[in-house]
DNA sequence: CTTTGGTTTAACTATTTAGTTTAAAACAAT
DNA sequence: ATTGTTTTAAACTAAATAGTTAAACCAAAG
């Protein structure tokens, strides 16, 4: 009986854009049953309400936004230098994908964080506890273990190891958030801000060995 | 006649902290009324629309959130070095005040890129220009001019300058934007985070000085 | 071809919300 | 006190919007 029925996920995809658009309050149900290309009601059909829709759609950009990032920031297998290379290889392709991801997350976490931190919890483990044999962020307890190790034996030089993964995470998202602001800035139209994002990768690794690595030559070649 | 009146005041300031945490169209005329303790007729009494009053709202957040921006980034006197220092001093200062000001604008410049940009514009005269004679963004020429002079001259590592000052903006703006998420990441109370972000003012510089300068010697002193 | 069950639609209802009206209270100046 | 103006509050209206209903549609099974 069933028709081999996408139906669900058009509507999915269309809510997702409209939700990043306009935010939860912003958006109109009428308007996502537009650009789904169907009628209100099915809407109502596939999903009994627009709170449902919603969860629905943030939990998977959640998923999407989360799971990487912190299995990478925590993977208890990966080197200091190849973690960071990771971390932002994969952040920028990830966000390069879904440009609107990040201050869609940010927008409802802000203006609803009791509703929405479970969901947080949901894809990230851990986030909540914080027992006693845990001095401090398990979840980035390699990461800045590995950080310190490198200050002790003289690989790296001084940081405050939250203040610079902060700063890793602030240089991949925040373009992507501050995109509309920072095209006005450096007067870039949309394909030719992808490209400088493109090109962003290599250069957030650059600097991020610069600030950390003792020993590393920046590099030399044109000038831009 | 007019009683010394800080009602409308009163108003702007409830206003602004509902739009900030709700968003235009999540925001609500009885909430903030409730906010500012006063009946909704009055709100309408004092602004006539709630379009009214958003946009007053929003040309004073814009003002306070763009113009030191861009006055340091093009200030035609400063130094290089003092242009970075006073860039990030200022900035996180400006926010450390108003913490939910750059993802409100984010939000509401994303939800409605047409009706704001001209707001923004007005407070950045030279953002839409683009004439023949200016090369490149005219708003970033002369710091692009001074790192390019540094590079050139010896003073400076190779970096993209467009690239080297986003990196700066991000560093400063996304841990106000991210809050939520980083606090969850950190596992940092609320008066712990701010105390965190006031910190981060002297470690952003350092890094900045790690990057951008050739002859920069990485501080030292106890470990973190 | 007709029954059956899921799917779609137009029209409808209920609720929320921006904005208005009106009258009374508060206030300032005479 | 008196008067005229500004401010406030409660009740109201108009519009927008989430959600419902009941009938039509359609594809597969009998």
């Amino acid at each position: 009986m069933n028709k081999d029925n996408q139906t669900d996920q058009i509507i999915l995809e269309a809510a997702r854009r409209v939700f990043q658009r306009s935010g939860y309050g912003g958006a109109r149900m009428q308007e996502i049953a537009n650009e789904a290309g169907i009628n209100k009601a099915s809407l109502h059909y596939y999903y009994r309400s627009k709170e449902k829709l919603f969860q629905t759609v943030y939990r998977q950009d959640i998923k999407v936004f989360l799971v990487p990032l912190v299995g990478i920031l925590r993977d208890p297998f990966l080197t200091l230098e190849v973690r960071m290379r990771t971390f932002v290889g994969s952040y920028i392709k990830t966000l390069l994908k879904n440009p609107g991801l990040p201050l869609f997350i940010m927008q409802e976490l802000s203006s609803n964080p009791g509703r929405l931190i479970s969901l947080v919890e949901d894809h990230v483990p851990g986030v909540r506890s914080r027992s006693a044999d845990e001095e401090e962020s398990p979840m980035l307890a390699v990461f800045i273990g590995q950080i310190r190790n490198g200050m002790d034996d003289g690989s790296c030089n001084k940081v405050d190891p939250e203040q610079f993964i902060l700063s890793m995470i602030s240089m991949c998202v925040f373009p992507f958030v501050g995109r509309p602001l920072i095209r006005l800035l450096l007067k870039k139209g949309e394909q030719e801000y992808r490209d400088f994002l493109a090109r962003r990768e290599e250069e957030i690794n650059e600097y991020l060995h610069r600030i950390l690595f003792r020993n590393h030559q920046p590099i030399d070649g044109p000038r831009y």
